[in-house]
DNA sequence: TAATGTAATTGAATAATATTCAACTATTTA
DNA sequence: TAAATAGTTGAATATTATTCAATTACATTA
């Protein structure tokens, strides 16, 4: 049997979706077609940048997250776009911020458990030019990508 | 004119959107019915948890965006679990997560401007009970829900 | 290990939905 | 206030999802 749900999750991350126009129609009492012309516009304008899945990440085994403030090396603090843009391409990262305060960079990682999470960090600071961490683990996930975690 | 934006980025940013099936067969070389089953099967699991859309916050008037440590008073700090789960109902609010350390909640917050962000603070430390708030700034969000930000 | 049941794959048919188009209306601009 | 531009909408069409039934793969157990 081929599984393809690694494959489908991973692209539902960040696209393979779509608007649902009729549903937007009846919900708003408007019609489709008038639906369909404002969400294009705001396509192309670029306000909507995609549509993606939200998971129940512990049911997909990435159900440790943590939230994680890094300090660069001070030969990569000058340029912080730079290395968080290669940490950005990670799966396992939701997001990255440049931030203000003590420490540079703000990561939101995903991972299967605590052991994911060390192996992820100590590689992290291998590849990224990190020389300080400071980790908050999340115990629960209340809300998350805008999306009420039940 | 009638503007519906407003109501349709609101929708968006938590359903109303709904898998390519198509676009996932051509991309994974597989019949669309045999995605259809694999991705029916994820909803039904409950491990696909919706389907929505994501903006360029900036365009969107929510350019400013704010991560805030928070500790609830002593009344509260019991049980982070209600409050937090009045703030997840708040729009403006991308994420709550009980945390590890010095802090119960960590909040993602996103506003217009700074003026917004001071007048959602000012208003939740009443009507959340927060005691005490550390506030990250984001100065570039490089990434966001897993998907890059240009 | 053969037999039976269950889960997954798939092509063809159908149903649902998005998209296009053209006519019209509202709004902005000169 | 005229002309141009942007937004609304119903009807027609094109796409796409969904259902269905047949088939295959896999797991269970006797």
């Amino acid at each position: 049997m081929k599984d393809i749900t690694p494959k489908l999750i991973n692209l539902f991350k960040s696209g393979f979706c779509t608007p649902q126009i009729a549903r937007l129609a009846i919900k708003l009492k408007e019609p489709s077609t008038t639906l369909h012309y404002n969400i294009k516009k705001l396509e192309r304008e670029g306000k909507i940048k995609t549509y993606k899945a939200v998971f129940d990440y512990k049911k997909i085994d990435e159900g440790h997250c943590s939230y994680i403030l890094a300090n660069l090396t001070k030969e990569n603090y000058g340029n912080p776009e730079e290395i968080s843009k290669r940490i950005a391409k990670d799966d396992k990262v939701e997001s990255v911020d440049i931030v203000t305060g003590d420490y540079e960079l703000l990561i939101k990682l995903r991972t299967k458990d605590v052991d994911e999470y060390y192996i992820w960090a100590k590689e992290a600071i291998k590849k990224y030019g990190i020389s300080k961490m400071f980790s908050l683990t999340s115990l629960k996930q209340v809300k998350s990508e805008f999306v009420e975690m039940g």
